[in-house]
DNA sequence: ATCCAGGCGTTAT
DNA sequence: ATAACGCATGGA
């Protein structure tokens, strides 16, 4: 909106991943999981079962669960916790995961049952959901405009020179959320992009040569590494 | 065969 | 306060 919030490099960058990867479709909005609407509570459950995993097995197991019946609070919680493990096996990490479920379904069923949105430090208390799982269902299943921070987020940053590695979640989430308007839909498609450009050109090696930001001249790191 | 995924909680320094 | 570790499947 004002000039000084458009001319900064997270801008920027929002920009030309955008233009270079067109828009991801994240947290499938019409319904790949559900034909018509979006389905918060199966986003919230998506949200958990990909930690520190692959998106297509936490796909996997949010199939298995769908296939049974059990994408709902009340029957994950009225499922004994290690056949609920059983299901979502290909998510990895299945006997926290399912554990955690049942405390997310829990609270599902106690506070969130009537349209309203769960309050980030609540969902903060349960165990297994941490800044970036709460975040991620704020943003994608209730449309609150929080940025999400992951370690994708970090490792571009900090090659591109914005952040440095002990920057905390809040601090990181504070820098995104003051230099681009806070716009839900931005904050959406900004976090896709990033992990789709973590996942194929900032890896852990980097295509550098390959990278868009690089060849603006935008990452330090780049202009070091010649692979 | 190794490495890594859209983290988080617990335990050790 | 922060570093290290366990949790686990599936695809490249």
């Amino acid at each position: 909106m004002v000039s000084a919030t458009m001319n900064n490099t997270i801008h920027t960058v929002f920009c030309l991943l955008l233009d270079k990867y067109g828009p991801q479709g994240w947290w499938p909005v019409n319904g790949i999981y559900f034909s018509g609407e979006e389905n918060p509570f199966e986003i919230a459950v998506g949200a958990v079962l990909t930690q520190n995993t692959a998106w297509e097995n936490a796909e996997k197991a949010l199939e298995r669960l769908r296939k049974r019946g059990l994408l709902t609070a009340e029957a994950i919680v009225n499922i004994p916790v290690y056949e609920l493990a059983n299901v979502i096996r290909p998510s990895g990490f299945y006997n926290q995961k399912a554990e955690r479920l049942q405390l997310l379904c829990k609270f599902y069923l106690r506070r969130v049952c009537k349209n309203e949105s769960p309050d980030r430090d609540e969902l903060l208390n349960l165990k297994g959901i941490g800044p970036e799982t709460a975040d991620s269902i704020l943003l994608y299943a209730f449309h609150i405009p929080l940025f999400v921070i992951d370690t994708y987020t970090r490792r571009i940053f900090i090659r591109i020179g914005s952040v440095s590695e002990g920057d905390s979640y809040e601090k990181l989430q504070s820098l995104f959320m003051n230099s681009i308007p806070r716009d839900e839909k931005v904050y959406n498609e900004y976090h896709a992009l990033i992990v789709r450009h973590g996942k194929d050109i900032c890896r852990k090696t980097p295509r550098c040569p390959e990278c868009v930001v690089n060849r603006e001249g935008l990452c330090r790191f780049g202009t070091v590494n010649s692979l």
